[in-house]
DNA sequence: AGCACGCCGACT
DNA sequence: GTCGGCGTGCTC
């Protein structure tokens, strides 16, 4: 075939492959095709292609009959990497918005998308690698009779007729794994591909779910009457079966024969509903997280590419799986964080839930027991239908919940007289007790009485946490450490005092109150291991412990049902944050706390320990709920012109050097200022320094782009984040943009 | 992001 | 005289 030959276009100039390569570029870049047969549909293909001095693989995303280059500076790409399109027409589409709409280079957007193994230009053949003995070492053995390992490895091979599944074998024998590959490098082992085993669990018989009560049905009835996209916005309170509501939308979706992408926003809550999922729906169930090694992740990404994976189940970059054929897509938990923020390509995965919902025409689920803001203003401009669960389903009874007024009480270890007589309740009685601090470590100041002084981090504007165990002091935002000293630096005094509560202090205070009463810490210091979490849950639930002590991670969906209080032991952290989301995200956090208690058959009571119990916001919440402290909170987000009633965007930069950050922040305001036509709608606010000004030794800063309305963000964004690299001060600071920051840190 | 080119300090 | 520091600039 000449080289030309094959190509759709037929006869003529030569067409132009627009390939998105793996690099922070503005544009995709022109090439010749590569010589050979052109794939029936070119477009979404990865190609390898040269690359300056290197090679990379790209993805076609156009093809076009001529290039603003002349021909002679165009280089011919070196092969195709696949013969029919890796990303399809849809898929293709949303990330090109998302990173247009994100301001981040396509090809590290398109790359950022795939599993490793397949942005490397693996094959997209769902293959499982098998080692092959070559032909000679069938008779002969003396290329290995000095290599013990590979000897045992011949052996083996030939036992099962010369070849087996490489994960077989490096699973019997770990030390083969080195042993082949030597083999494989002397020719004497071929590396062959075969095709996947199909997922056999399509025959299954789900089994059937619970009768719905009258308000899961309402809400199944409205989502199963969608045709085509339908955006839901599930509110259901803890316990109220949003899940369920889930599942038999799925089971409908499914029944069609369509596929389901379910994303969590963190992989520790979906063992117990990837279980769930198994056994109430038919059809295969993959998984993706970042958990997972390269070769899976692929696995996972082409079955659902395929077809073949009927759920999908991951964490935020699952919204870039392939669904050819698409039934139903469910955001849990809509409003935690970690489906936005990252970074890199900071995108939110609800967000693009919503759009390739749209593209797709299938119905889209956002559910939560506290909404996000922005979701409930979605959902009053009827953008999205708004579904309520406001009953816990079956026995269970909401908990009541009660402020505890520290101010000039006497604290033992963080906790208060009137908490520990309700924790003694109980216990009396037989029940598990959560006790939330969102503080590791024993204390987190390290204060000398004599002068004053603070054990602080000399990398960050942030105080040393004194961990006690370990006889440590530890910052928690660089991960420095440092031994505890034995006198003080500053006057040299040997009296420095430990002052506020951590989890470790409140574990040793609940050890002399309670004496003989079995407890349990659960943070990211207990939990480091792999399986830790898991298993300390199993204990928890086992109720190996009647007290529970926890961080932020124990806030999560976990089912405790044998807890009954829940306190919150300093509820205030949150109240002042810097963050204009500090409040939001306070509230949701004593909701989610507190849907922790009581989900068994007993009423459940919390706890909150507060030195502001008149704050309004504590009061909203607590008298009228969380719907009316978002109706309140919406209100005060309009009046400070702040989203979602703005569109905004952060410009951060940091450098070890202080002045750096505003150099290049000032030129970037004033070159944007130059690129607001009159009337654009858009307003620069700062530089301003960031919450935590140093952080890892570096400054930091940071400047707001605000505008009332998105049209005209992007319409500013577009003309103005181009030119930022190549701004004065642009190379002395690492910089980046985020487009609908979630966290203002 | 890679990767090279380019212009100034301590080494055989 | 060179090896190599990372500042600057490009990749069709």
């Amino acid at each position: 075939m000449p080289p030309q030959g094959g190509h759709p276009q037929g006869a003529g100039a030569p067409p132009i492959l627009q390939v998105a390569v793996p690099r922070p570029l503005q544009e995709a870049l022109d090439y010749r095709p590569p010589p050979g047969a052109w794939p029936a549909e070119p477009v979404g293909c990865r190609v390898e292609v040269p690359l300056g001095r290197s090679r990379a693989v790209g993805i076609v995303v156009a093809v076009r009959h001529s290039s603003d280059l002349p021909a002679s500076r165009l280089r011919a790409a070196s092969a195709w990497v696949d013969e029919q399109p890796l990303l399809d027409t849809e898929l293709l589409e949303t990330l090109t918005w998302a990173a247009r709409y994100y301001r981040y280079p396509l090809g590290t957007a398109l790359a950022t998308a795939l599993p490793g193994p397949l942005r490397q230009g693996r094959p997209a053949r769902r293959a499982v690698a098998w080692w092959r003995l070559d032909a000679r070492l069938h008779e002969d053995d003396r290329a290995v009779r000095r290599a013990p390992r590979q000897a045992e490895l011949r052996r083996r091979l030939l036992a099962s007729g010369g070849a087996a599944p490489y994960a077989l074998l490096v699973a019997e024998q770990p030390a083969w794994q080195r042993a082949g590959r030597l083999l494989e490098q002397a020719g004497l082992l071929h590396r062959e591909y075969h095709p996947a085993q199909a997922e056999g669990s399509a025959d299954r018989t789900p089994r059937p779910g619970p009768e719905l009560d009258a308000d899961q049905q309402q809400a199944l009835e409205c989502m199963l009457a969608a045709d085509g996209y339908a955006a839901f916005l599930l509110e259901g309170v803890t316990g109220s079966g949003k899940t369920e509501v889930y599942l038999q939308t799925a089971a409908r979706a499914l029944a069609a024969g369509r596929q389901v992408l379910i994303l969590v926003p963190e992989i520790g809550l979906a063992p117990q509903f990837l279980e769930r999922l198994r056994e109430r729906l038919s059809g295969s169930v993959v998984v993706l997280h970042s958990g997972l090694s390269g070769t899976d992740r692929a696995e996972a990404w082409l079955a659902a590419r395929d077809g073949d994976a009927a759920v999908i189940l991951g964490t935020r970059s699952a919204i870039f799986t392939p669904l050819p054929r698409p039934g139903l897509i469910v955001v849990d938990e809509e409003h935690d964080p970690s489906l936005a923020q990252q970074d890199g390509f900071r995108y939110s995965a609800r967000d693009l839930a919503v759009l390739r919902a749209r593209t797709l025409d299938v119905p889209v689920v956002l559910g939560s027991a506290t909404p996000s803001l922005e979701s409930l203003h979605n959902a009053r401009g009827a953008r999205y239908t708004h579904l309520r669960l406001p009953h816990r389903a079956g026995l269970a009874r909401a908990p009541s919940v009660q402020l505890v007024d520290i101010r000039s009480r006497r604290l033992v270890g963080g906790i208060s007289a009137p908490l520990q007589e309700a924790v003694r309740r109980h216990l009396d009685a037989g029940s598990q007790v959560l006790l939330f601090l969102n503080r590791r470590g024993y204390a987190p100041v390290l204060i000398c009485h004599a002068c004053g002084w603070v054990a602080g981090c000399h990398r960050c504007d942030a105080r040393l946490t004194y961990h006690r165990s370990r006889a440590q002091l530890r910052c928690h935002h660089c991960g420095h450490t440092a031994r505890v000293p034995a006198a003080c630096p500053e006057c040299g005094e040997a009296d420095l005092r430990p002052l506020g509560p951590g989890t470790e202090r409140l574990e040793e205070a609940l050890a002399e109150l309670f004496p003989g009463v079995g407890q349990l810490r659960i943070d990211r210091d207990t939990t480091r291991r792999r399986g830790a979490l898991e298993a300390q849950l199993a204990a928890a639930h086992r109720g190996d412990a009647q007290l529970l002590i926890g961080t932020q991670m124990l806030a999560k969906g976990h089912h405790l049902p044998a807890v009954t209080l829940v306190a919150v032991i300093d509820v205030d952290q949150g109240l002042f944050g810097a963050d204009f989301r500090a409040t939001e995200r306070l509230a949701q956090l004593v909701v989610q706390v507190a849907g922790r208690a009581g989900r068994g058959e007993q009423p459940g009571e919390v706890l909150l320990q507060t030195r502001h119990p008149e704050h309004p916001m504590l009061r909203t919440l607590l008298e009228r709920g969380y719907p009316a402290f978002a109706e309140a909170h919406l209100a005060e987000r309009q009046a400070a012109g702040l989203p979602p009633y703005a569109a905004l965007a952060l410009l951060r930069a940091e450098s070890v050097h202080a002045d750096a950050p505003y150099l290049f922040l000032e030129s970037a305001a004033q070159y944007g200022r130059s690129r607001l036509g009159k009337g654009g709608g858009v307003e620069l606010l700062g530089p301003v320094p960031a919450p935590m000004e140093r952080r890892e030794g570096r400054h930091r800063a940071q400047l707001m782009v605000r505008a009332e309305r998105r049209i005209d963000l992007q319409r500013f964004l577009v003309a103005w984040s181009g030119g930022l690299g190549s701004l004065e001060g642009a190379r002395q600071v690492r910089w980046s943009l985020d487009v609908d920051p979630v966290e203002m840190v």
